[in-house]
RNA sequence: GCGCCCGUAGCUCAGCUGGAUAGAGUACCUGACUACGAAUCAGGCGGUCGCACGUUCGAAUCGUGCCGGGCGCGCCA
């Protein structure tokens, strides 16, 4: 709809230009925008006050001149020129209930674009390490980058996914540590026990677990233990399964899934690390100072230079993230999303610079970050800190068993990631009208329910017979339900573009709005107007059809029935 | 001290690539079920958009400086 609007006002800017009104292209990008007050109109436009300069008139002057150079079309039903220069258009019936045709005719990809072309796109989210369950933070960048990953697919981009495996280095030691103390009976109040231990009940389980030589499959492999307490690499090894399998459980029941889990000991086994020190030190980005080895990140932006080799020999922890990026550039991906939470922004420099440093070509805007602040759980207006199972914080788990998959879904991904984000279990546990999950599914249940109603009353009440009655869909509220139906191929390729997916749950919540309204304004299944009926039915089912695409799109079931 | 994010109705948040009278939910108040699902709808109340300058036809939106909150500033990850 906005883009045929689009090419009615270039045509007409051309016709224009033709007649000596305007001088040439301009280098302006007027917008077109959906009207908040009906009474502008459904569509409006600042071109005129954006050219108003340009042409030497007034707006109000330019926008008749215009107006009179728009071709005959069968979009526009009449306009408007109203304040400062704004023009309003006032869409045509038939225009507007295209909507619903293209609907039934794209229906479960309605919505879907194709540009992305086929291009390929990373998205890298989660990477929690192995060090425990997954806690709220994981599930906000879970959810939010499991919906960035079906936006991108539906814009056309070809998405793998993936889930970096920090299974190397110290922390993994420590959860090693932590599982031979509580094998060999040491408990977190012990002087003994190791210093950055972890104090999770799960902990308790997995030394259990590995002292009765139990067996773990996770996604990659499948592992038994040795149930040698003083073996600390078989320790460690049946720890991080362990961990990965809790984890993909979590996961799973968050209907989360992964194209690839990464592990960052492969970076390691072949080489990548030293590799990638190595052509940094060739391309004479690196100096040795107090028997570390230095990256002259500074040269890149960085604040400081930052230590890659410390003195007793390890490397630090973002000398293999830039390995990985740099692994990420040579599988050849158009772009490489990170999503990560906003604790770790200061990485993004220092693992730009390193990809700088090797001079490999990569943009200096690679890869890209979708960052996401914090999570606060409330839960009878005070704050829910702990857990059983992980001690120290609250879980993914926690929530799910809480409130269900598709509200933990929702709410996660219904609020902008730059904000800070209050889960109100309360909230998303009632089932009533304060619960926008329940609105937006009530909705679309509450389709299913008159379908069902109407073929009761004989098989020739399929909706999809209304295509032919569209034209008798003349009250406000039907004919702005078909309009926010129609914009919605627009706000998923917006969502996309922005990275934004709270975009698409806020239209939702119009759209389930304008849906009741029109439900509650106008009887859908009438026997004595079977036409009418039917055109009702046919933009109802249209809607329905919506709400499940965009639902989907956010990881969040559409029911028949509540 | 430096960097990033945030500050909009009592509360939770949209709007932020500048556009018309700043929106939604919730809370509170009035109404609507012998109709297809009232988990709904219609209406009302509620705001110096943190503050101050600036940019311009026009600023919640852009710039600068303050104030307040969060996160990060390690040879931890």
């Amino acid at each position: 709809m906005k883009q045929a609007l689009a090419n009615l006002l270039s045509q007409a800017l051309q016709n224009l230009v033709a007649d000596g009104t305007l001088v040439e292209d301009p280098k302006v990008t007027p917008q077109i925008d959906h009207t908040k007050d009906p009474s502008h109109g459904d569509l409006a436009t600042n071109l005129a006050m954006v050219l108003a300069k340009h042409a030497k008139m007034s707006p109000r002057d330019l926008a008749a001149r215009i107006l009179l150079a728009i071709p005959e079309n069968a979009i526009v039903e009449k306009t408007d020129i109203a304040g400062p220069g704004f023009i309003n258009f006032f869409i045509t019936q038939a225009s507007n209930t295209q909507a619903v045709n293209d609907i039934f005719a794209a229906g479960r990809r309605y919505g879907y674009t194709d540009i992305g072309q086929g291009k390929r796109v990373q998205v890298e989210f989660v990477s929690a390490n192995p060090t425990g369950p997954l806690h709220v933070g994981h599930g906000r960048g879970a959810a939010i980058g499991d919906a960035l990953c079906r936006l991108l697919k539906a814009t056309g981009w070809h998405v793998h996914s993936e889930f970096y495996y920090n299974d190397a280095g110290q922390q993994i030691t420590n959860l090693a540590l932590s599982v031979q103390a509580r094998a060999l009976g040491l408990t977190p109040d012990d002087a003994e026990w190791p210093e950055d231990g972890y104090r999770g009940e799960y902990i308790t389980d997995l030394a259990q677990a590995y002292l009765n030589k139990e067996t773990v499959s996770a996604a990659d492999r499948s592992l038994s233990a040795g149930g040698d307490p003083h073996n600390l690499d078989d320790i460690q090894e049946f720890a991080v399964a362990w961990l990965r399998r809790e984890q993909d459980a979590d996961l799973q029941a968050f209907a989360v899934q992964f194209d690839e889990y990464f592990l960052e000991s492969s970076l390691y086994a072949g080489h990548d690390v030293e590799t990638t020190v190595e052509r940094l030190t060739a391309n004479g980005h690196t100096y040795e100072q107090d028997g570390a080895l230095w990256l002259r990140s500074t040269d890149f932006g960085d604040d400081k230079d930052r230590v890659m080799r410390k003195r007793e020999g390890g490397y630090t922890y973002f000398v293999p993230d830039v390995a990985y990026h740099l692994n990420k550039w040579q599988r050849g991906f158009e772009r490489v999303i990170n999503e990560q939470g906003a604790d770790h922004h200061s990485t993004i420099t220092r693992v730009r610079a390193g990809l700088q440093g090797l001079d490999t070509g990569i943009p200096e805007g690679w890869p890209e970050y979708v960052l996401h602040q914090m999570v606060t759980v409330m839960r009878d207006g005070t704050e829910v800190k702990l857990s059983k199972r992980a001690g120290s914080y609250v879980t993914l788990r926690d929530l799910i068993d809480w409130v269900g998959r598709d509200a933990t879904r929702f709410f996660l991904t219904a609020r902008a990631a730059t904000s800070q984000l209050t889960f109100d279990i309360d909230l998303a546990l009632s089932q009533s009208n304060e619960n926008p999950v329940y609105y937006i599914q009530y909705a679309h249940a509450r389709v299913c329910s008159v379908k069902r109603k109407a073929l009761d009353l004989g098989e020739d009440w399929q909706p999809q017979a209304g295509l032919a009655h569209l034209d008798m869909l003349k009250e406000p509220e039907a004919r702005s339900l078909a309009l926010i139906l129609g914009r919605f191929p627009e706000v998923v390729s917006g969502a996309a573009e922005r990275l934004e997916p709270h975009d698409i749950a806020n239209y939702l919540r119009e759209v389930a709005s304008e849906f009741h309204s029109f439900y509650n304004a106008l009887k859908l299944i009438d026997s004595d107007d079977q036409a009418l009926s039917l055109a009702r039915l046919a933009l109802a089912e249209a809607t329905r059809q919506v709400l499940e695409n965009g639902l989907d799109l956010l990881g969040v079931s559409a029911p028949e029935s509540m």
